[in-house]
DNA sequence: AGCCAGGAGATTT
DNA sequence: AAATCTCATGGC
């Protein structure tokens, strides 16, 4: 991907098909979320990797450049951080990947071509930290998305860092590292159920000693290899395994398919008045393969 | 008030 | 293997 530098901001070339305000919709779906916070036009967002931390508003003045501006003189100084910063941004908004393919199948498909007319330009947005997109699955694991960003919020703020700017604050997700050293019952107090909490826990101790890691995970060429290798973990299953490698490794076929998201829009696309079965669900999504995880996401657009 | 929610693990058939 | 049960908690 093409970037230039300036001053206090860094340009980013945008691909084809992509619509900033698309993007920002969907990254607004929920006044709880707190990883990132949706201003006008724009978003805000801290990033914190190892020992770099920026803050960072990202915004669109025409459709083919993204402007990344350092906020409250964060700027990264080094050649690396930056182009750390910008690798970031790349993963968050899947920016490397040609997604007219989709665009070609999805047009001519009956439970996408309305999706990809009314989200036009969306990218599959990521979790690049893959900590983060552990906890957030399991998090959503068999409770409303209300509850679940609730939850995240409150988990964010125990345990995560922030920094203010303009009395707001801006947070980083929790380290592994410290999720690694707490006790099912800390967490009891912000509403997590003890297993989930020991799920948590255990992730954490898993990424904190390597055992489990995005490289390693990545450089599984077969995804259904890597699907395994995280089935095997206490507290993930198909679901959160897919949904993992989908938003975090960005594996195109990854496909969390008993997802009730799924479900509930490709019955609400299809004017079904009852939830479609696996065996329909599997008729009816042939044609995505290939594109499972951008077709899962487009779906989930639908109904909002 | 009761069903449902961007499931997983354990148990039973 | 596949179907069923149990777990937990908030939203609507």
């Amino acid at each position: 991907m093409q970037w230039t530098e300036h001053n206090q901001s860094i340009d980013i070339e945008l691909p084809d098909i992509f619509n900033f305000k698309n993007n920002l919709d969907y990254l607004q779906r929920d006044p709880n979320e707190c990883m990132y916070e949706v201003i006008e036009n724009t978003v805000i967002k801290l990033i914190h990797i190892g020992d770099l931390q920026v803050l960072v508003q990202l915004s669109v003045n025409n459709e083919d450049c993204l402007t990344v501006h350092f906020l409250r003189g964060t700027a990264p100084k080094s050649a690396a951080d930056k182009a750390t910063v910008v690798q970031y941004i790349c993963e968050w908004f899947d920016l490397d990947r040609d997604i007219r393919p989709f665009y070609n199948m999805a047009s001519q498909d009956d439970l996408l071509k309305d999706a990809v007319k009314k989200v036009q330009g969306l990218r599959l947005i990521g979790i690049p930290d893959l900590f983060e997109a552990l906890c957030w699955a399991v998090l959503g694991q068999q409770i409303n998305l209300k509850f679940a960003y609730s939850l995240k919020r409150q988990f964010v703020e125990k345990y995560g860092e922030s920094i203010t700017y303009n009395d707001k604050k801006y947070w980083s997700f929790p380290s592994c590292e410290t999720i690694a050293e707490l006790n099912a019952e800390d967490m009891s107090d912000i509403k997590m159920t003890a297993r989930k909490s020991e799920y948590i826990i255990g992730l954490a101790k898993l990424m904190t000693t390597g055992e489990l890691s995005k490289d390693k995970l990545l450089k599984m060429s077969d995804f259904k290899r890597a699907e395994k290798e995280l089935t095997h973990i206490r507290g993930i299953g198909p679901w959160t395994a897919n949904y993992v490698l989908m938003r975090c490794l960005r594996f195109p076929a990854a496909f969390p398919i008993n997802d009730i998201g799924l479900i509930n829009s490709i019955k609400y696309q299809l004017n079904m008045d009852r939830k479609p079965t696996k065996q329909e669900i599997l008729n009816y999504t042939a044609g995505w393969k290939g594109w499972e995880s951008y077709a899962t996401f487009y779906m989930w657009r639908l109904r909002y």
